[in-house]
DNA sequence: TTGTAGGCGTTATCAG
DNA sequence: CTGATAACGCCTACAA
């Protein structure tokens, strides 16, 4: 394994006129970090990071924490964080949380363990209390998902808002039985899509329905086709239903049209997310968007603030609703 | 910043007695043990692994090299790697290959900082060598795509069997004027479905045909639908369709019904690697699936291996043909 | 402009 | 079973 100090012996030079090549200061001669430049590569050098974290007390390492690595979702917020945080020279790390009681502990320690100059968590809201005490005296912020009343700054869209636009979309095509399939509760937007649902409803003085709010516990796509042959089978056909998400939308679709019914003719559905092939399945799918790269752009700036010593506020960035032909 | 030192100071012990503990060595009497943790858990303390890796010169993180996040054909092979990694302890970490001439240096300065025990590359074969030339004396392997010939352990499925089967598939229905949809020709697999394809058809006495072969330069939806339209404009329209994936197979189909033609009846549209999607998708996909987690698996116990200083031999898993109705 | 030397926090060797 | 102490590789005052 070489060293500096091999470098240095090589070069001619002492080990901190190594570390100054090394480091772009200015205050070394022309012809002197040619021959430390070439010594470096003669004997094929790399820093040990480990060393230099050591000694620096920071890593530039950002760690990304996310439940889902399967969902393409996250993939362009990632971009967002990504492209914000090598134009500060940051790297950036994902990790997929696993929250499985047993190997808790050893994540957990991960984040501890000061590996990272910061930690971006995008983890559902009711796992982010875990992070939140490991991460303990670390800088981090919340993306998408965040405790409310929390400290931690956080980006996000208005969830609430986004499921009253919808809502209200469908009330003004004449849909009166909006059903919702939401996903799990255990993320912090299906209370608050819950919520606004609700209260778009009740603001139109629409009563409850039986049957008409199914928890899946997931986004799969055939846990909305489920959850809408559920739907289908009651005696109160709904006219319009709102999923949680683009995939959980296409399986209800899929539950409709074997039903032998038409979208958005006789059942209007609309998803959320706007993924990539919710603008290539039959019918095209109307859907809320999030600007996920922004989510993510804002997010690292959030961190980098944090990491600076600041206090930097909350974030609440616009969704906005695609009209395609599914609703 | 709490140190070993301190904690040995807050429970009267010297600080190798709280190494010893920190990493379970028998040696501890239980009462002297017990004093450990508590001033552990008193001061809060967390281990500052760069000061471990130094000494031990070990980090036991994997990193995990991909060029799409956004693809979740990589997320169930990262996966099996993490099931596999951190049954033996070790953390998996996943980097997005940014294939950016200008920070390319900087991404490769992570691969040769020596921050992680081994590494897994997923990339394209032909940024493989790149990887190679800085990952150089570090243990990696590499996953579904590899530098033909090289001496760096892999796992794969066959391609070119793969593609191979898919035509005689297809010929096998009567299909007799098979198009190929393909790919990005960085990729090892595009070249090797392409020769599986080409075989096929010669040993079944079938010439090329203009304009059979499209190289779409990515997989994309849109470009699968771009593709099977120039195809459908041709004098000589094909009766079914070879898509080296099942974004590009269902952006074809879509194209195939824009232009008033049925799948299969009149163009059976075979993809690649079984995504989620593909069997919600109307008509349901017929594909060829890839073994993804079992590949994560296998690869990370050929880099286990690789680590432990042997020389294991690359491995080919079987794929399947999954057949629905789109062939 | 360059060199010397100390220490970052941890583990491991060697005594006791 | 426990303690003192010497590295690990790097950076950075401070000195020259």
């Amino acid at each position: 394994m070489v060293a500096v100090a091999d470098v240095a012996r090589h070069a001619g030079v002492s080990t901190a006129t190594v570390s100054r090549v090394l480091n772009n200061h200015a205050s070394v001669r022309g012809e002197t970090r040619e021959r430390v430049l070439r010594a470096i590569s003669a004997l094929d050098y790399r820093v040990d990071v480990s060393a230099r974290s050591l000694r620096t007390a920071q890593t530039r390492l950002i760690l990304v924490l996310l439940p889902d690595l399967g969902n393409s979702y996250y993939a362009s917020i990632v971009r967002g964080i990504s492209a914000v945080a090598r134009s500060h020279d940051y790297e950036v790390l994902v990790c997929e949380t696993v929250v499985n009681e047993a190997r808790e502990r050893a994540h957990v320690q991960m984040l501890s363990s000061r590996l990272y100059d910061g930690v971006i968590c995008m983890d559902p809201y009711t796992t982010q209390r875990l992070v939140a005490e490991e991460v303990k005296g670390q800088p981090w912020v919340a993306c998408s998902e965040f405790v409310p009343g929390d400290q931690v700054p956080h980006v996000s869209i208005d969830h609430y808002l986004a499921a009253k636009d919808a809502v209200l979309y469908l009330l003004s095509k004449g849909r009166r039985r909006i059903a919702l399939i939401n996903s799990d509760s255990r993320y912090l937007y299906a209370g608050q899509r819950l919520n606004g649902y609700l209260d778009a409803l009740r603001a139109a003085d629409i009563g409850e329905r039986e049957g008409y709010i199914q928890n899946t516990g997931g986004v799969d796509y055939y846990l909305g086709e489920l959850a809408a042959r559920r739907m289908l089978a009651g005696a109160d056909r709904p006219d319009a239903i709102l999923a949680v998400s683009d995939t959980l939308a296409i399986g209800a679709i899929k539950a409709v049209v074997a039903a032998g019914l038409a979208v958005p003719d006789d059942i209007a559905v609309i998803g959320f997310d706007d993924i990539p092939f919710a603008g290539i399945f039959e019918p095209p799918l109307t859907t809320i968007g999030q600007p996920r790269e922004l989510l993510g752009e804002r997010a690292m700036h959030l961190l980098l603030q944090r990491m600076a010593g600041q206090s930097p506020a909350s974030e609440t960035l616009p969704h906005r609703l695609v009209i395609r032909q599914s609703a």
